[in-house]
DNA sequence: CTGTCATTCAATGATTTTATTGAATGATGT
DNA sequence: ACATCATTCAATAAAATCATTGAATGACAG
């Protein structure tokens, strides 16, 4: 029995968030929550992994204060409770990118044969749509595209894009984008793009960090 | 044997460094070397743990990009390779403040108990100071006063505030700081202060805050 | 070279976390 | 009431993490 001081019972409770942050479906199922709230079943259905598992998993980040679950009939809805818990990942994502040597590795070896330039900020994208410079392509699923995107944003999910390809024209540059930084999704779309000779970017983020920087948001009637 | 995609092989990194961050004792390792390079054997005394126990919790800290090491004779001095680790540190539990219970809990019934007013942010005591108004007393042990600390502070540990009552005059107001946001050093020292009549507050966090800050840090000759 | 000291390594058992399975719960519709 | 469906719970085994111990390493002093 040991006796714990104040300070390291808080620190218990500190540990508690970042437990739940180590673990890579937990933070994939974060990445998804942070496109829209979403019901046990169809988080399972996204990550590929059996109900229960999800279940679990959800109720572990919701026990460390990152999400909150609303009972909707049947169904269960997970929303983030706020950014907070993103911002978290986010600076997670910072430590790892900038002194992990495996995040380098994995980036040049397959992110970075994808797409080599630099990306889009928000600002500059906001500025470039305005002028009418460019055309963006939200590359997510039909049904995140629905709970927000943004304005003016055309619809194009990945599997879609060399079907639809005419409606882009070569004039306009391509902006894509998905569901965060590393969202393969915006990476595959810009190598095809540019092997059938668009200009293509992605843009640096994805939809929640363009929603949370205060940008505007289209949300499907 | 799973077949990984290059997004979770990325998410396995990530959650590498969210695990690290994922134990009480490693948090308050990253406190400690917050307030400057330490060797192995001075973190265990600080921690009151094993040695074998503390180089294998820097080197769990050290593999997720958190920590450096470089050795300096018979010693290894650890040091946080950038701010980025504490940036992590401090989302981590901002979160835990906003949504755990049980942080409200602990703060209401130990810190609270200590002090129930506002802390001075960081602006207000450096402008408090230039105008002459505050008397500021950093309760960190001498060491970790050498290795950095607010430009006029005057350094009276905790365990010598009693004895030291004097030299702190009550016609200015006292504000105390130490290692962090919740060491509880700072709010003994206001909790003592107070019961002898002086006026005192806290700083809102602690030096290494301060220095991230980019705010003017005096280092012992 | 030898002894000492700080640190790391390696091995161990104890504890915790994880994935899986099937049963229990709670709400809906017939 | 009954059947159905989404979710959670409970039990289990496999895997990972943790603290502890004592031996190995690497650097310095004599």
């Amino acid at each position: 029995m040991s006796i714990r001081n104040p300070k390291q019972k808080l620190y218990e409770q500190f540990a508690i968030v970042a437990k739940a942050l180590g673990h890579p479906q937990r933070l994939e199922l974060i990445e998804h929550l942070a496109q829209g709230p979403r019901s046990v079943e169809a988080l399972a259905m996204k990550l590929g992994l059996p109900i229960a598992n999800v279940s679990q998993h959800l109720q572990t980040l919701r026990r460390a204060g990152l999400l909150s679950a609303e009972r909707n009939g049947k169904f269960v809805n997970y929303r983030l409770v706020d950014d907070s818990g993103l911002a978290a990942f986010a600076s997670v994502r910072t430590v790892a990118e900038r002194h992990l040597a495996e995040v380098d590795r994995i980036v040049r070896g397959y992110f970075e044969a994808r797409d080599d330039m630099e990306p889009v900020t928000r600002q500059e994208l906001a500025t470039r749509m305005r002028d009418g410079l460019v055309t963006v392509i939200d590359v997510r699923p039909p049904d995140e595209f629905a709970l927000g995107h943004v304005p003016g944003a055309i619809n194009v999910p990945l599997g879609d894009l060399p079907a639809r390809l005419a409606e882009l024209g070569k004039d306009k540059e391509v902006v894509a984008y998905c569901r965060g930084p590393w969202c393969v999704m915006s990476f595959e779309a810009v190598a095809a793009l540019r092997s059938h000779g668009y200009a293509a970017r992605r843009l640096a983020d994805g939809m929640p960090e363009w929603r949370a920087a205060g940008m505007a948001v289209e949300v499907a009637a």
